[in-house]
DNA sequence: AGTTTGCCTGTTAAAATTTAACACTTGCTA
DNA sequence: TAGCAAGTGTTAAATTTTAACAGGCAAACT
């Protein structure tokens, strides 16, 4: 994501999103398209009560089924320890895990697909005879361009 | 955590809560306590509603102050993929960085320190240039226990 | 001992967030 | 073209969290 071309990036989630639904056998509706590309005009992360007060029809349950949809298939990350949502840029890869760079200084989110550290953890859920099923690895901190705007 | 002597285990947290918060220059009030110790009855984690129902004074704000309180010394985790809390099993090392292990079966979590995979995120978090200051690591899957139950 | 100070509590509400329930619509497909 | 499953619209309500403010309590100072 960092420094991404964003209209590209938008139009290519959308597509990627498209594609998804498709091989679901689901629907990618208004609905889900409105809070999809309201999530997409940043890669910030944004709760339930920001994208509402974006979407055309207003109405909580419109916003969090659509938010429910596209969390289930992956379109969008659900950011657990602010509690908001912001758009998956690895949505090609099912089964990735990422690990959530949040700014706290700009807000901006970054995900990347730490394979040596999953693997890590992996390894030390193994060691307890845990089998793990879900991955949620966040971390909040200052990401690059805010470091040299600090300095 | 994993097969504790569970009165023991619940002893020593006392304990230790009661020297972090002498060491903060706090005081490990009733309503602290209460919070504490109901949080370590077990290893499964609460959400704020279970907890205040178990309570003295059941009343919100002071079950929220106290969790506050406990999260911010460190003592508690907020376990945010469940929206729910448990009970920190290493207080002692204030600057560790625990991985949380939450079986979806039993609700135990147990809680590990992996030392290697925490350097790899690091390590890949720099790559992008991110300054990390908050890290957090859950695992939702199946405990050892519930696997052998099951196998 | 008396008083100040800062932390902590009790209490009343209210705000914010999320879900339930149910009737209706839409697009596929048999 | 009828029937089914998926998705929507709508009304409320449940759940979760916070605000605000008055009062109490313990340690620190005089």
């Amino acid at each position: 994501m960092t420094n991404c071309d964003h209209t590209l990036c938008k139009t290519s989630a959308l597509k990627e999103a498209e594609r998804v639904c498709e091989q679901l056998g689901a629907r990618f509706t208004d609905q889900r398209r409105n809070v999809f590309e309201i999530l997409w005009q940043s890669h910030k992360a944004m709760t339930a009560a920001d994208i509402m007060n974006e979407m055309t029809n207003k109405q909580p349950p419109i916003t969090y089924r659509a938010l429910e949809f596209l969390k289930k298939s992956g379109l969008i990350h659900h950011v657990t320890s602010l509690n908001a949502y912001v758009g998956c840029i690895h949505a090609k890869d099912p089964n990735h895990i990422g690990q959530l760079l949040i700014c706290t200084n700009c807000h901006n989110i970054d995900e990347i697909e730490p394979k040596k550290a999953v693997s890590e953890l992996i390894k030390a859920a193994k060691n307890q005879d845990f089998t793990p099923s879900l991955t949620h690895i966040e971390m909040l901190g200052i990401c690059k361009t805010c470091n040299n705007a600090t300095s």
